[in-house]
DNA sequence: GGATGGATTGAGCAGTCGCTCAATTATGCT
DNA sequence: AGCATAATTGAGCGACTGCTCAATCCATCC
């Protein structure tokens, strides 16, 4: 059947995209892309010009997708629920496998340009979105702060994507009381704000 | 020539270690390495059932190589300037390609089994290495503050990668910054301790 | 209804992948 | 020297890679 092309790149990005968190950016052909949107391999190249042109874009949708949904489930939540919240996400993250893509692009994007600008520009968004919800938890202003908890985040996650044994619920708490630990560094007079 | 085996085993061992450093452990062929090491490729199979082992066996060659490095390094530094050269050489680590083999191997372990377990392997002892570190710089001996600590410069690690634009010493003064949070969050008493 | 132009296809190219196998070379033992 | 054993090779298989290109299909406009 024959589409509009807006639609169709849409559709064969989405379809990169499932591929692409299930098996990892690197272990997708144009094969298996072709199977799987039920178009002809050679089809791919009408809509871009190569292959790591589209692995750049469907990351770049994935990013902008998990950031949208990110926004959207922590602003309806009270700060320091919120904190805790954007904490678990990338923590329960790991469970899911299509979290790995996050870190599968990082490996990626030491070779790729495209995909380190795509990339640093999620990150930069993360952050942002991250120093939001500290300073409605109570946290002061700081790019420095968000920075930090960020990292610890991120941190946590990596590791705990590779004990599936491990209770996730423990690493979770540890995580929390690490950030909470910052935040009193950076503002001891939350100390007694935290309590739980 | 005619080597006798586990010395040519080492060899290979160290050739392809050195290509995967340089290129990711995806990027590095039977070919390349046949090359490099100056063998014929089906020469490989005498040693290696397959190449997933060669490649699992060149990772953990290279974890081992590390962790004795860093455990040599750091024993020769009093507590504090260890705890310190341990952040920094993570972070430096990320100019160094070879450090990029640490989150690439994170990322092949989610679809080799013994991949993984090589890295949960390694990642115990630079936690326990990171224990040591802690306790000579007067942190009390707890294993949960040597994850976080370690979470936390993982993460740091992670970002610093991408940046190779921003100053290296201002991201490694957050580092240290926010270590010390967390110290003092598990013995406030060391807050007097910690003056630079 | 015929023509224009984009959507879509299938065949196929040149190259690489991991891997097998029979044959060859070198080594050490007696 | 001669034999057994291990090291090493080269040819090659089947499948796959990203990608090109000429040919077709189909919707739209005149």
């Amino acid at each position: 059947m024959t589409r509009t092309a807006p639609d169709r790149l849409n559709e064969i990005l989405d379809h990169a995209l499932a591929l692409f968190a299930e098996r990892g950016l690197a272990a997708v052909s144009t094969r298996d892309l072709a199977e799987r949107a039920g178009l002809a391999r050679s089809h791919v190249y009408h809509y871009f010009k190569d292959w790591q042109t589209l692995r750049c874009a469907a990351f770049a949708r994935f990013a902008q997708r998990e950031l949208e949904q990110a926004r959207m489930e922590l602003a309806r939540l009270p700060g320091r629920q919120a904190l805790e919240a954007f904490a678990a996400g990338w923590l329960d993250g790991t469970a899911d496998p299509s979290a790995a893509l996050w870190v599968d692009a990082w490996v990626e994007a030491l070779r790729d340009p495209a995909l380190a600008a795509a990339y640093n520009d999620a990150m930069r968004q993360w952050i942002v979105l991250l120093g939001n919800v500290l300073q409605r938890a109570g946290a002061p202003h700081d790019a420095t702060l968000a920075r930090q908890v960020f990292a610890l985040i991120n941190g946590y996650t990596l590791s705990a994507g590779l004990h599936a044994s491990r209770t996730k619920p423990l690493e979770l708490q540890e995580l929390v009381d690490a950030i909470d630990c910052l935040l009193i560094g950076a503002a001891p007079s939350l100390s007694s704000d935290i309590q739980n």
